[in-house]
DNA sequence: AGTTCGTCGATCCTATAGGATCTTTCCTGG
DNA sequence: CCAGGAAAGATCCTATAGGATCGACGAACT
């Protein structure tokens, strides 16, 4: 009998996920300078939580430091520095389908067809939005953590955090393409075909990269 | 003219890094607790900038956190997370080295041939360790940088650091493949022949993994 | 008019104190 | 001799206060 081993959080962690959240929902924008005992008020918590996250997260690059002078959210991503990040979704990304589709195990595998195939109905811009993030960055997560790689899943999972540092981008029209390229990579690791599985994330990400370089061309 | 932009460091950057070089150097042991009070006190500073850097620690994974339990530092890697960690090095360090081939300046390339050539002599066993380590880490750190990724940088050096939690081993008998390994490394990269510097690469830590291995039988 | 200096306000950084929790040790009973 | 439980000690976690530094505004000088 394995118990769910009750998860005793601290305040220091609340505080993470809090300002975790709220740095990639864009609720505090790229640049915005980030008052301690401001939040802590807000928080209605001491300080010391507030320190703690932000080092964490400091840690993680989605807000910078400067000694003497305090937090600020990380800026956006510059285009080199977008491109940069697909360079290693591409090489990480890849690696991790194709590994996904020698080595996952059957409940990941179909997990991966039922989750392929959902959409996202209804809501405001704004739920929607987050709503299919919220897919996207589960489905990507499901291939990472069937990869088998405990290393791979959470370098992938660190820069997809990077990914929401980009300008904000609805790419409505292109949902259904989206969708399918999802659901290509899914048969294909489902069908133990790494080849096909690298192949399919290749075109998706490549895809992805020119949906979302429309952002820089203003 | 440019300044040195004078760094403003603070009493938590200063602590750590010394936390950080303790438990690479294997100062402070796996599996050892760490008091934050004592360590505050011996480090005379109070416990906040301590806990500040606990927590950045825990973010790169060299100590776990346990609420309400206080923090230990990570235990040794298993053997299954020691070819987990070599199959990301394989992964992302032959990229790297393949970048780099068609990337790197003339400068980085020169600098990588002077740097693949020097020797460790002299010092006592531990002092002879840690500069060999050191040495290590500097060469593939500056094929990473030569890569032209800021971000596959950064994930090489987490991934060094994770290194450091493997078992101390010390292959005495066998620095004169390392270095030349290194040297064919170096020599491809600075021959723009990224087929052959991968290849090196590989190679390398194929090799690499297998001196490591041995750890593991007892 | 442009620049420099000095003061003010805000913020960060550090230090200390009190409450809550876990670990350890000791004791009692079977 | 071993298992279970309780109390003491140590530690972590949180809250608050004081010192130091940075940025900004205004005045005086060149």
């Amino acid at each position: 009998m394995t118990l769910p081993r009750l998860k005793r959080s601290t305040l220091g962690d609340d505080v993470y996920d809090t300002l975790r959240s709220a740095v990639l929902e864009h609720v505090m924008k790229p640049g915005d300078r980030v008052n301690i005992d401001g939040l802590a008020r807000d928080l209605e918590v001491s300080p010391t939580p507030v320190r703690e996250a932000l080092a964490r997260l400091e840690s993680e690059g989605l807000v910078r430091k400067r000694p003497l002078a305090g937090y600020t959210v990380s800026p956006l991503l510059t285009r080199a520095e977008f491109n940069d990040m697909f360079d290693m979704r591409l090489l990480l990304e890849c690696a991790a389908a194709r590994w996904a589709a020698s080595r996952a195990t059957t409940a990941q595998r179909s997990e991966l067809l039922t989750e392929s195939v959902r959409t996202i109905e209804g809501g405001d811009d704004r739920q929607w939005h987050a709503a299919f993030t919220a897919l996207d960055a589960h489905l990507h997560d499901l291939i990472a953590a069937a990869s088998g790689s405990p290393l791979l899943r959470e370098s992938i999972a660190r820069l997809h955090a990077h990914l929401h540092l980009h300008r904000r981008y609805f790419p409505y029209a292109q949902t259904a393409v989206t969708n399918d390229e999802h659901q290509q990579i899914a048969t294909a690791i489902n069908a133990t075909d790494p080849d096909a599985a690298e192949a399919a994330m290749r075109l998706h990400l490549t895809r992805a990269r020119e949906r979302h370089l429309v952002a820089f061309q203003e």
